[in-house]
RNA sequence: GGAGAGGUGCCAGAGUGGUCGAAUGGGUCUCACUGCUAAUGAGUUGACCUGGGAAACCGGGUCCGAGGGUUCAAAUCCCUCCCUCUCCGCCA
């Protein structure tokens, strides 16, 4: 959520701003010609039901002396404010109300580093990385060489090993929903292990209900705009997180915290649930896109000077594993049309797939500046100027598991079909060190 | 799911219709006293909205789990919901 005062101070900076997103000039105006009026008619309605307040002294004390004649007189005086008054109530809240939901609907402010664009394809390719090149800079992609036996996709190379099975868990529960069997059940678990561990030196591990309350779904923006793109359990009016950002960014909802533990930083280990409504048949063969998939996910709170150290912080820790484990990657700067509603500023990494030639997002590395801090009302107070601030919130995917393992099966299977498991999983995987073809 | 008890400021805890943003104790910070620590004494200490002011600050309003209602007036009475605790039931 926007700070309402950006739009009372400075009205054209702002639709200058959020013209980059997409946010017509018009919708801003309306929304300071609603402050304007939420305004006027809250300061009247405070008039009156100051002048009650001081009324209804007076009855008390003329009541206590025994002049019942003047309190009555006086309660009939104060019944006829109160009727007026409760009009102006109700005409109050409703503008307070119509305020509140325009303000939620606005997208966050892009960092003024977000590249400028108007769709995915303006997102800029900043660098790139593959275990035979090592780091590149720049766009210009020359990707390793891959052999025949790698460019098979995963999903044939998992009903081959009988370590992914998606047509019983289509039985189960439709499509787009995964069943990993036998090591390929076990790889998912040791990447979870693995990448717990390695966020073990600075994070705090947490494993956050998965089942969340709309309020907890409004404070990292995935409400009310989004609404179609979650699970909704109706009875009892709780949602399905989408990512563990949502649950770990209310952890400290409605506190201030003190600014010495700050930055706070968070893990956890998630199922993650998206309707994906509107995006039928596009790239949804085998596990490109799901409706459940598992992802641990990287969080923190700062204030506003450590958040760019934290940006990059998170963003290392994330191409970390990708190195460690061996993935070919690029990093892109999202633009400001397909930056997330909330985000300030964002950097994907997108692992690619030998098996489908595709580069599939497996992080995504966002800063959101205060936005969500004010949904969620968390604030620190300022150990130098003793004020109560909004803190920052920046959180980044380290990794989303069903992509990985995608990449990992296509990357490392061998000539013979079998899978050679990432060195750095085989402790977490019985020290095996491939996933054999039977 | 059933029965009961409860939710008040940083914490504990009083307050059953007006003088209550709220006693008291603890904590915090400041000052005094003391050779130091401790102790003692005095003072201090909420958030949010809004108007004024360059600012310090001043005025008004809201907030006693949340939302609604009764009343001239609600922490206090009524209704709904949420949460916590105890017992019972069920259960991984």
């Amino acid at each position: 959520m926007l700070d309402i005062r950006i739009v009372r101070d400075d009205l054209d900076g702002l639709k200058q701003a959020l013209a980059t997103r997409g946010v017509e000039a018009a919708v801003l105006d309306e929304l300071w010609e609603t402050d304007q009026r939420a305004r006027a008619a809250s300061t009247k309605r405070d008039e009156l039901r100051a002048e009650i307040n001081s009324i209804s002294k007076e009855i008390a004390q003329l009541m206590r002396l025994g002049d019942t004649e003047s309190g009555n007189a006086l309660r009939e005086k104060s019944r006829s404010i109160g009727e007026e008054l409760s009009e102006l109530e109700s005409k109050a809240s409703e503008l307070e109300v119509e305020r509140r939901d325009a303000l939620l609907k606005l997208p966050n402010i892009p960092s003024t580093e977000t590249p400028l664009g108007s769709s995915e394809a303006d997102n800029v390719v900043v660098r790139w990385w593959s275990p035979q090149w090592g780091m590149q800079n720049g766009p210009d992609i020359d990707l390793p060489e891959y052999a025949d036996y790698q460019k098979k996709p995963h999903w044939e190379i998992g009903s081959e090993l009988k370590i992914l099975d998606l047509e019983r868990a289509a039985k189960i529960s439709g499509s787009m929903f995964p069943m990993f069997r036998g090591l390929g059940a076990t790889l998912e678990r040791a990447l979870t292990s693995f990448a717990l561990d390695a966020h073990s030196d600075a994070f705090e591990e947490i494993r956050p209900p998965t089942l969340v309350r709309t309020a907890t779904m409004v404070s990292t923006g995935h409400l009310p705009k989004f609404e179609e793109d979650a699970y909704r359990l109706e009875r009892d009016d709780l949602y399905a997180i989408p990512t563990a950002e949502v649950p770990l960014t209310s952890l400290a909802k409605d506190e201030i915290l003190l600014e010495e533990d700050l930055p706070m930083r968070l893990t956890a280990f998630t199922a993650c649930f998206r309707r994906e409504a509107g995006s039928a048949g596009r790239d949804t063969r085998g596990l490109l896109r799901l409706h459940e998939f598992d992802k641990v996910e990287i969080l923190s709170y700062t204030t506003p000077a450590q958040a760019q150290d934290m940006h990059a912080e998170l963003l290392s820790r994330a191409e970390g594993l990708l190195q460690r484990l061996g993935l070919t990657y690029r990093l892109l700067d999202l633009c400001t049309g397909d930056l997330g509603n909330s985000s300030k500023r964002t950097f994907d990494l997108e692992a690619y797939s030998p098996g489908t030639g595709l580069w599939l997002e497996v992080s995504s590395v966002s800063w959101f500046g205060d936005y969500q801090a004010r949904r969620a009302n968390i604030r620190y107070r300022n150990a130098e100027t003793n004020q109560i601030e909004f803190i920052h919130t920046l959180n980044g995917s380290a990794l989303a598991w069903a992509r990985i393992w995608a990449v990992i099966v296509e990357t490392y299977r061998q000539g013979d079909g079998s899978v050679m498991i990432p060195e750095v999983l085989r402790p977490y995987m019985r020290n095996l060190d491939r996933i054999p073809i039977d």
